[in-house]
DNA sequence: ATAATTAAAGACAAAGTTATCTTTAATTAT
DNA sequence: ATAATTAAAGATAACTTTGTCTTTAATTAT
């Protein structure tokens, strides 16, 4: 459904809600290992969130690291997306046209409309702390590795 | 949601049944120019749709072109899907985990398994020819070109 | 101040996707 | 048979995504 890299930038971000603090900030390479991705790719896809502390906060220097504030992680998955640029994908209709609407619906667009919405809003209200948690409270995983 | 590659074969295949018969077979450059895509990459990946007749079939030679069987015209969504390789998007997890499952499901699993049965069972029932007759009934579309 | 540590920035490489162009093979019409 | 027409097959190019490596900048500790 998503790019590699808005799929680390995901993972990497619910690990780090999951584990960090603002006294205790994780390396790149720390987080690359939990989420199994390569850490240089890791670390310019989480450029991307850390501007503006928009999503994640970063530090250089010793004790430096990544965290993530309590503020942002109220933020809704849809912030990550957004900031990763995945936005157009709820846009797009499923055969591609440019001028599909509810004038000018493609055959797929009535019943489509209905399941993109869900994705939507399950990508607008679900936040990134309630996803940490549900790890922290083991109903939920974030292995990847195969085997 | 899929490929560009995936996206014309959709338009072409839907344009192709909507068009087409086995006395009135189109050619690459029409279905081409219909779909709003570049003439020699539709042509190839038609030819991954035509073997064994597998979802559309095509003749060579003048009088020849791209029609598609009644038979395939009942086969479903997924039927180009497959064709396609698209497959593994509807078993892929948001995260893009290698061992989301039941038992070890990430964090989002629960939600977005609902959603993407939906999408399964949207592209396992709506059959070519359904998505070719609402176009021909005047309540669906297939334009593409920006304007 | 200096050295050590960490992310940021930038250049580059590998792989995948999208797209084009040329040649070949099949079929039809003359 | 020959020429004309069409898709198939193959080579290649352009672009995007994914990934690596090196240098720079910021911060901390000594």
């Amino acid at each position: 459904m998503f790019s590699k890299a808005t799929e680390y930038a995901l993972r990497a971000t619910i690990y780090i809600a999951q584990k960090s603090s603002v006294d205790n900030k994780l390396s790149i390479h720390e987080i690359a290992k939990a989420i199994d991705s390569p850490v240089s790719f890791t670390a310019k896809i989480l450029q991307l969130l850390t501007p503006g502390n928009k999503v994640i906060s970063a530090v250089r220097g010793p004790k430096g690291g990544f965290y993530i504030t309590e503020q942002s992680k109220k933020l809704p998955v849809r912030a990550i997306l957004i900031a990763m640029g995945e936005s157009k994908i709820l846009d797009k209709c499923v055969l591609g046209l440019n001028k599909c609407s509810e004038a000018k619906p493609c055959p797929m667009h009535s019943q489509y409309k209905n399941i993109k919405q869900q994705l939507i809003s399950l990508f607008e209200t679900k936040t990134i702390q309630q996803l940490a948690e549900d790890i922290d409270g083991g109903i939920a995983f974030l292995n990847s590795k195969k085997g």
